[in-house]
DNA sequence: GGATGTTTACATAGCC
DNA sequence: GGCTATGTAAACATCC
């Protein structure tokens, strides 16, 4: 049984690079969407090192957010009032590192400039719906299952206890993407793979085998407070807890399908599960 | 003014 | 030696 990460290094430095620690916080987030503020702190609390000095390591982890296109920036909903973007993982990205593991990545993760430029175009566009507002208003207070934090998300919510009817119409975004960005050229999803990636185009029903996601599933309370062990493997995490990914991000970039979770999750084949 | 984000430049290390 | 990934520093712009 690994130890807990936050005991394993002490005030040494951890053998993670910036995009590793980066990556970490983001996959250890139940949205694998955080702040550049929730990235810091993150990172603080599990690793002591980097509570020193942290001018130092803060302009180069933002330098690594800005310079990997691994890393995507969401914008804050126009209307709401805050500092900084979230920031997230590339779907894609999830398979840059060797194993799922975070100490030694395989290659650097590139992003086409017409992708990129596609895609910053549909977050853009997601972003002055309705995406935000569940954001701001709900998903971020959750970071770290700490209620606490939260400024005025109710003390007893807990999404453990909360039904697919309670939960905001966050299904609702792809919609709106597919009736305002028809028109650009979309890739559908597939596995980020050589063989997949150079197959034909999918012609059948791709939610063939997905089953609607389960609010109220032992995966939905795991997600609240995933657990933090070494090795952190990005397989192992998948595998466990059905890691999914923004379902308005992945839908934006990657073609507008139905949201529906996967079961069982796979992780390099087949659609990411997503809520 | 401080936090955030972008960009450029340079150094270092590892791999081929 | 060339290439790539990573780390560091710094300047600058933008936003709250």
């Amino acid at each position: 049984m690994p130890r807990p990460l936050k005991m394993t290094y002490g005030d040494q430095k951890p053998p993670y690079s910036y995009i590793s620690l980066t990556a970490m916080a983001i996959i250890h987030s139940p949205q694998r969407l955080l702040p550049l503020s929730e990235i810091y702190r993150f990172i603080m609390e599990q690793f002591p090192y980097y509570r020193k000095n942290t001018q130092k390591w803060q302009n180069s982890l933002r330098h690594n957010l800005s310079f990997n296109d691994c890393f995507i920036k969401v914008p804050r909903n126009v209307t709401k009032a805050g500092k900084g973007s979230y920031w997230t993982l590339h779907p894609m990205a999830f398979d840059m590192f060797e194993n799922g593991s975070l100490l030694r990545r395989r290659k650097r993760f590139r992003v086409k400039q017409l992708e990129k430029d596609i895609s910053n175009w549909k977050l853009a566009a997601a972003n002055t719906e309705m995406v935000s507002h569940y954001l701001d208003d709900q998903l971020t207070q959750m970071a770290f299952a700490d209620p606490a934090r939260s400024g005025h998300m109710p003390s007893n919510f807990d999404l453990g206890n909360t039904s697919a009817a309670q939960m905001p119409t966050y299904k609702a975004v792809p919609t709106i993407l597919s009736s305002t960005i028809t028109q650009l050229p979309v890739r559908p999803k597939r596995a980020f793979t050589i063989e997949s990636l150079m197959a034909p185009e999918p012609t059948s029903a791709a939610s063939e085998g997905l089953v609607p996601m389960d609010f109220g599933s032992p995966e939905a309370v795991a997600l609240k407070k995933p657990p933090f062990n070494l090795p952190f493997n990005f397989n192992e995490l998948a595998a466990q807890y059905h890691l999914y990914f923004p379902s308005f991000l992945y839908n934006s970039q990657y073609g507008n399908m139905p949201c529906y979770h996967k079961s069982p999750p796979l992780f390099h084949n087949g659609p990411l599960p997503v809520f």
